[in-house]
DNA sequence: ACTAGAACCGACCGGTCAGTCGGTCGGTGA
DNA sequence: TCACCGACCGACTGACCGGTCGGTTCTAGT
């Protein structure tokens, strides 16, 4: 698998990656508990022996899916982490990269926060470093150089990036997206909501 | 119940009470699934016959457990949206009331977030219903304030409130506790972050 | 065509856990 | 003191689910 990735896919990789793809809606939509094996099997068109001849276990199926998705997703953001521009525009291109995914890929971040705590150990850790260098630390790499530049304040920016991903979430949900529409009203809102907060603006223009 | 809370409880009442306080650092500690009803009866020295006596089902002890503990939290915050002062002040209060209280209370507020798509109709409407009461709501009251006070810029409050318990959550981490001490520089942070932004103030002071 | 091995099947096993039920215990009122 | 009843007990059940394994089918190389 390491020395020839040019062709396609041999029929174990496809069938692996089915998996992976049944599987993903089934966790975002379910918790892990409740998603059985013979569920993800079955909407992968296979039966539960098929499963477990290409993963050895549940967990390492959930865990492959999960890391599978946080390296996409950091290619993805690598892009905007190296993009030029200021620090306020390197963010509103990694926020709207993650606006613009599909919903399904956009909900498979919040689930490493919801069942973190299932795991223990290696698997834990491997998921929590993936998705630290996924998401939070693409952030803080913009937010480290906004700092450094004098767009933002002096301040602890792991703190910062949390902070910003954390006003992401609230405008990912079903209510932000009635009141603001589309993308870009929701990326002005989360931008100016980080860098001028919400009190009025001394200056007082009107949008 | 209702008709008379002057005097010590009942036997009853004192066993539900222990079972319900047994069961709340066990579902901070673990996911609903896996905590079983033996660790319950077990933490609460009762055995499980003795929990199905009190509560008909895991599922309605969790739901009880909850409620419980969120019209305590409605009762508390209901103080700061009450009390006299400028939006700032009031978010400020409200705050600090839930930051200093105890590890196991606060990370029950998150508990909904984590567990609620465990649950379908009834028990699922209660608890978010009970949730957005406790805390969302009493954020928004004040934020609608400080909105038609000036205090704070014309938008809807419900995406601010979220936006502000999303702010809040981030400094109740153990590396924010790290970074930023105790309650009130993390108090601090937090509103500072919310009503001003992260960008440099135009007039800049250093603090 | 033959065959070796990979891919896949599905009945089955072992363990777990929510919920049950017949029974015991202790307090309370007559 | 006795009868009653709610509180509590704990062995048991039935269903579910992760994981196994012997067997079958497909495929690729010769």
């Amino acid at each position: 698998m390491t020395q020839d990735t040019t062709q396609t896919l041999t029929r174990s990789e496809a069938t692996s990656a089915r998996i992976i793809a049944a599987a993903r809606p089934l966790f975002v939509a379910k918790n892990y508990a409740d998603v059985t094996t013979d569920m993800i099997a079955g909407a992968a068109g296979v039966t539960k022996g098929g499963l477990y001849h290409h993963f050895p276990s549940k967990e390492s199926l959930y865990v492959s899916m999960m890391l599978d998705d946080f390296e996409r997703k950091h290619q993805l953001f690598k892009q905007s982490v190296a993009s030029p521009g200021t620090c306020r525009e390197r963010l509103a291109s990694l926020t709207r990269d993650f606006l613009e995914l599909p919903e399904e890929e956009r909900q498979l971040a919040r689930l490493v926060r919801r069942d973190i705590n299932i795991f223990t150990g290696d698997d834990r850790d491997r998921l929590v470093r993936a998705y630290q260098l996924a998401l939070p630390e693409q952030i803080e790499a913009i937010i480290r150089d906004g700092i450094k530049d004098g767009e933002l304040a002096p301040g602890d920016p792991r703190i910062l990036s949390w902070s910003f991903v954390a006003l992401v979430e609230v405008v990912v949900s079903q209510y932000a997206y009635e009141v603001l529409g589309d993308t870009s009203l929701r990326l002005d809102h989360v931008l100016d909501l980080f860098f001028d907060g919400a009190a009025p603006k001394p200056t007082g223009g009107t949008q």
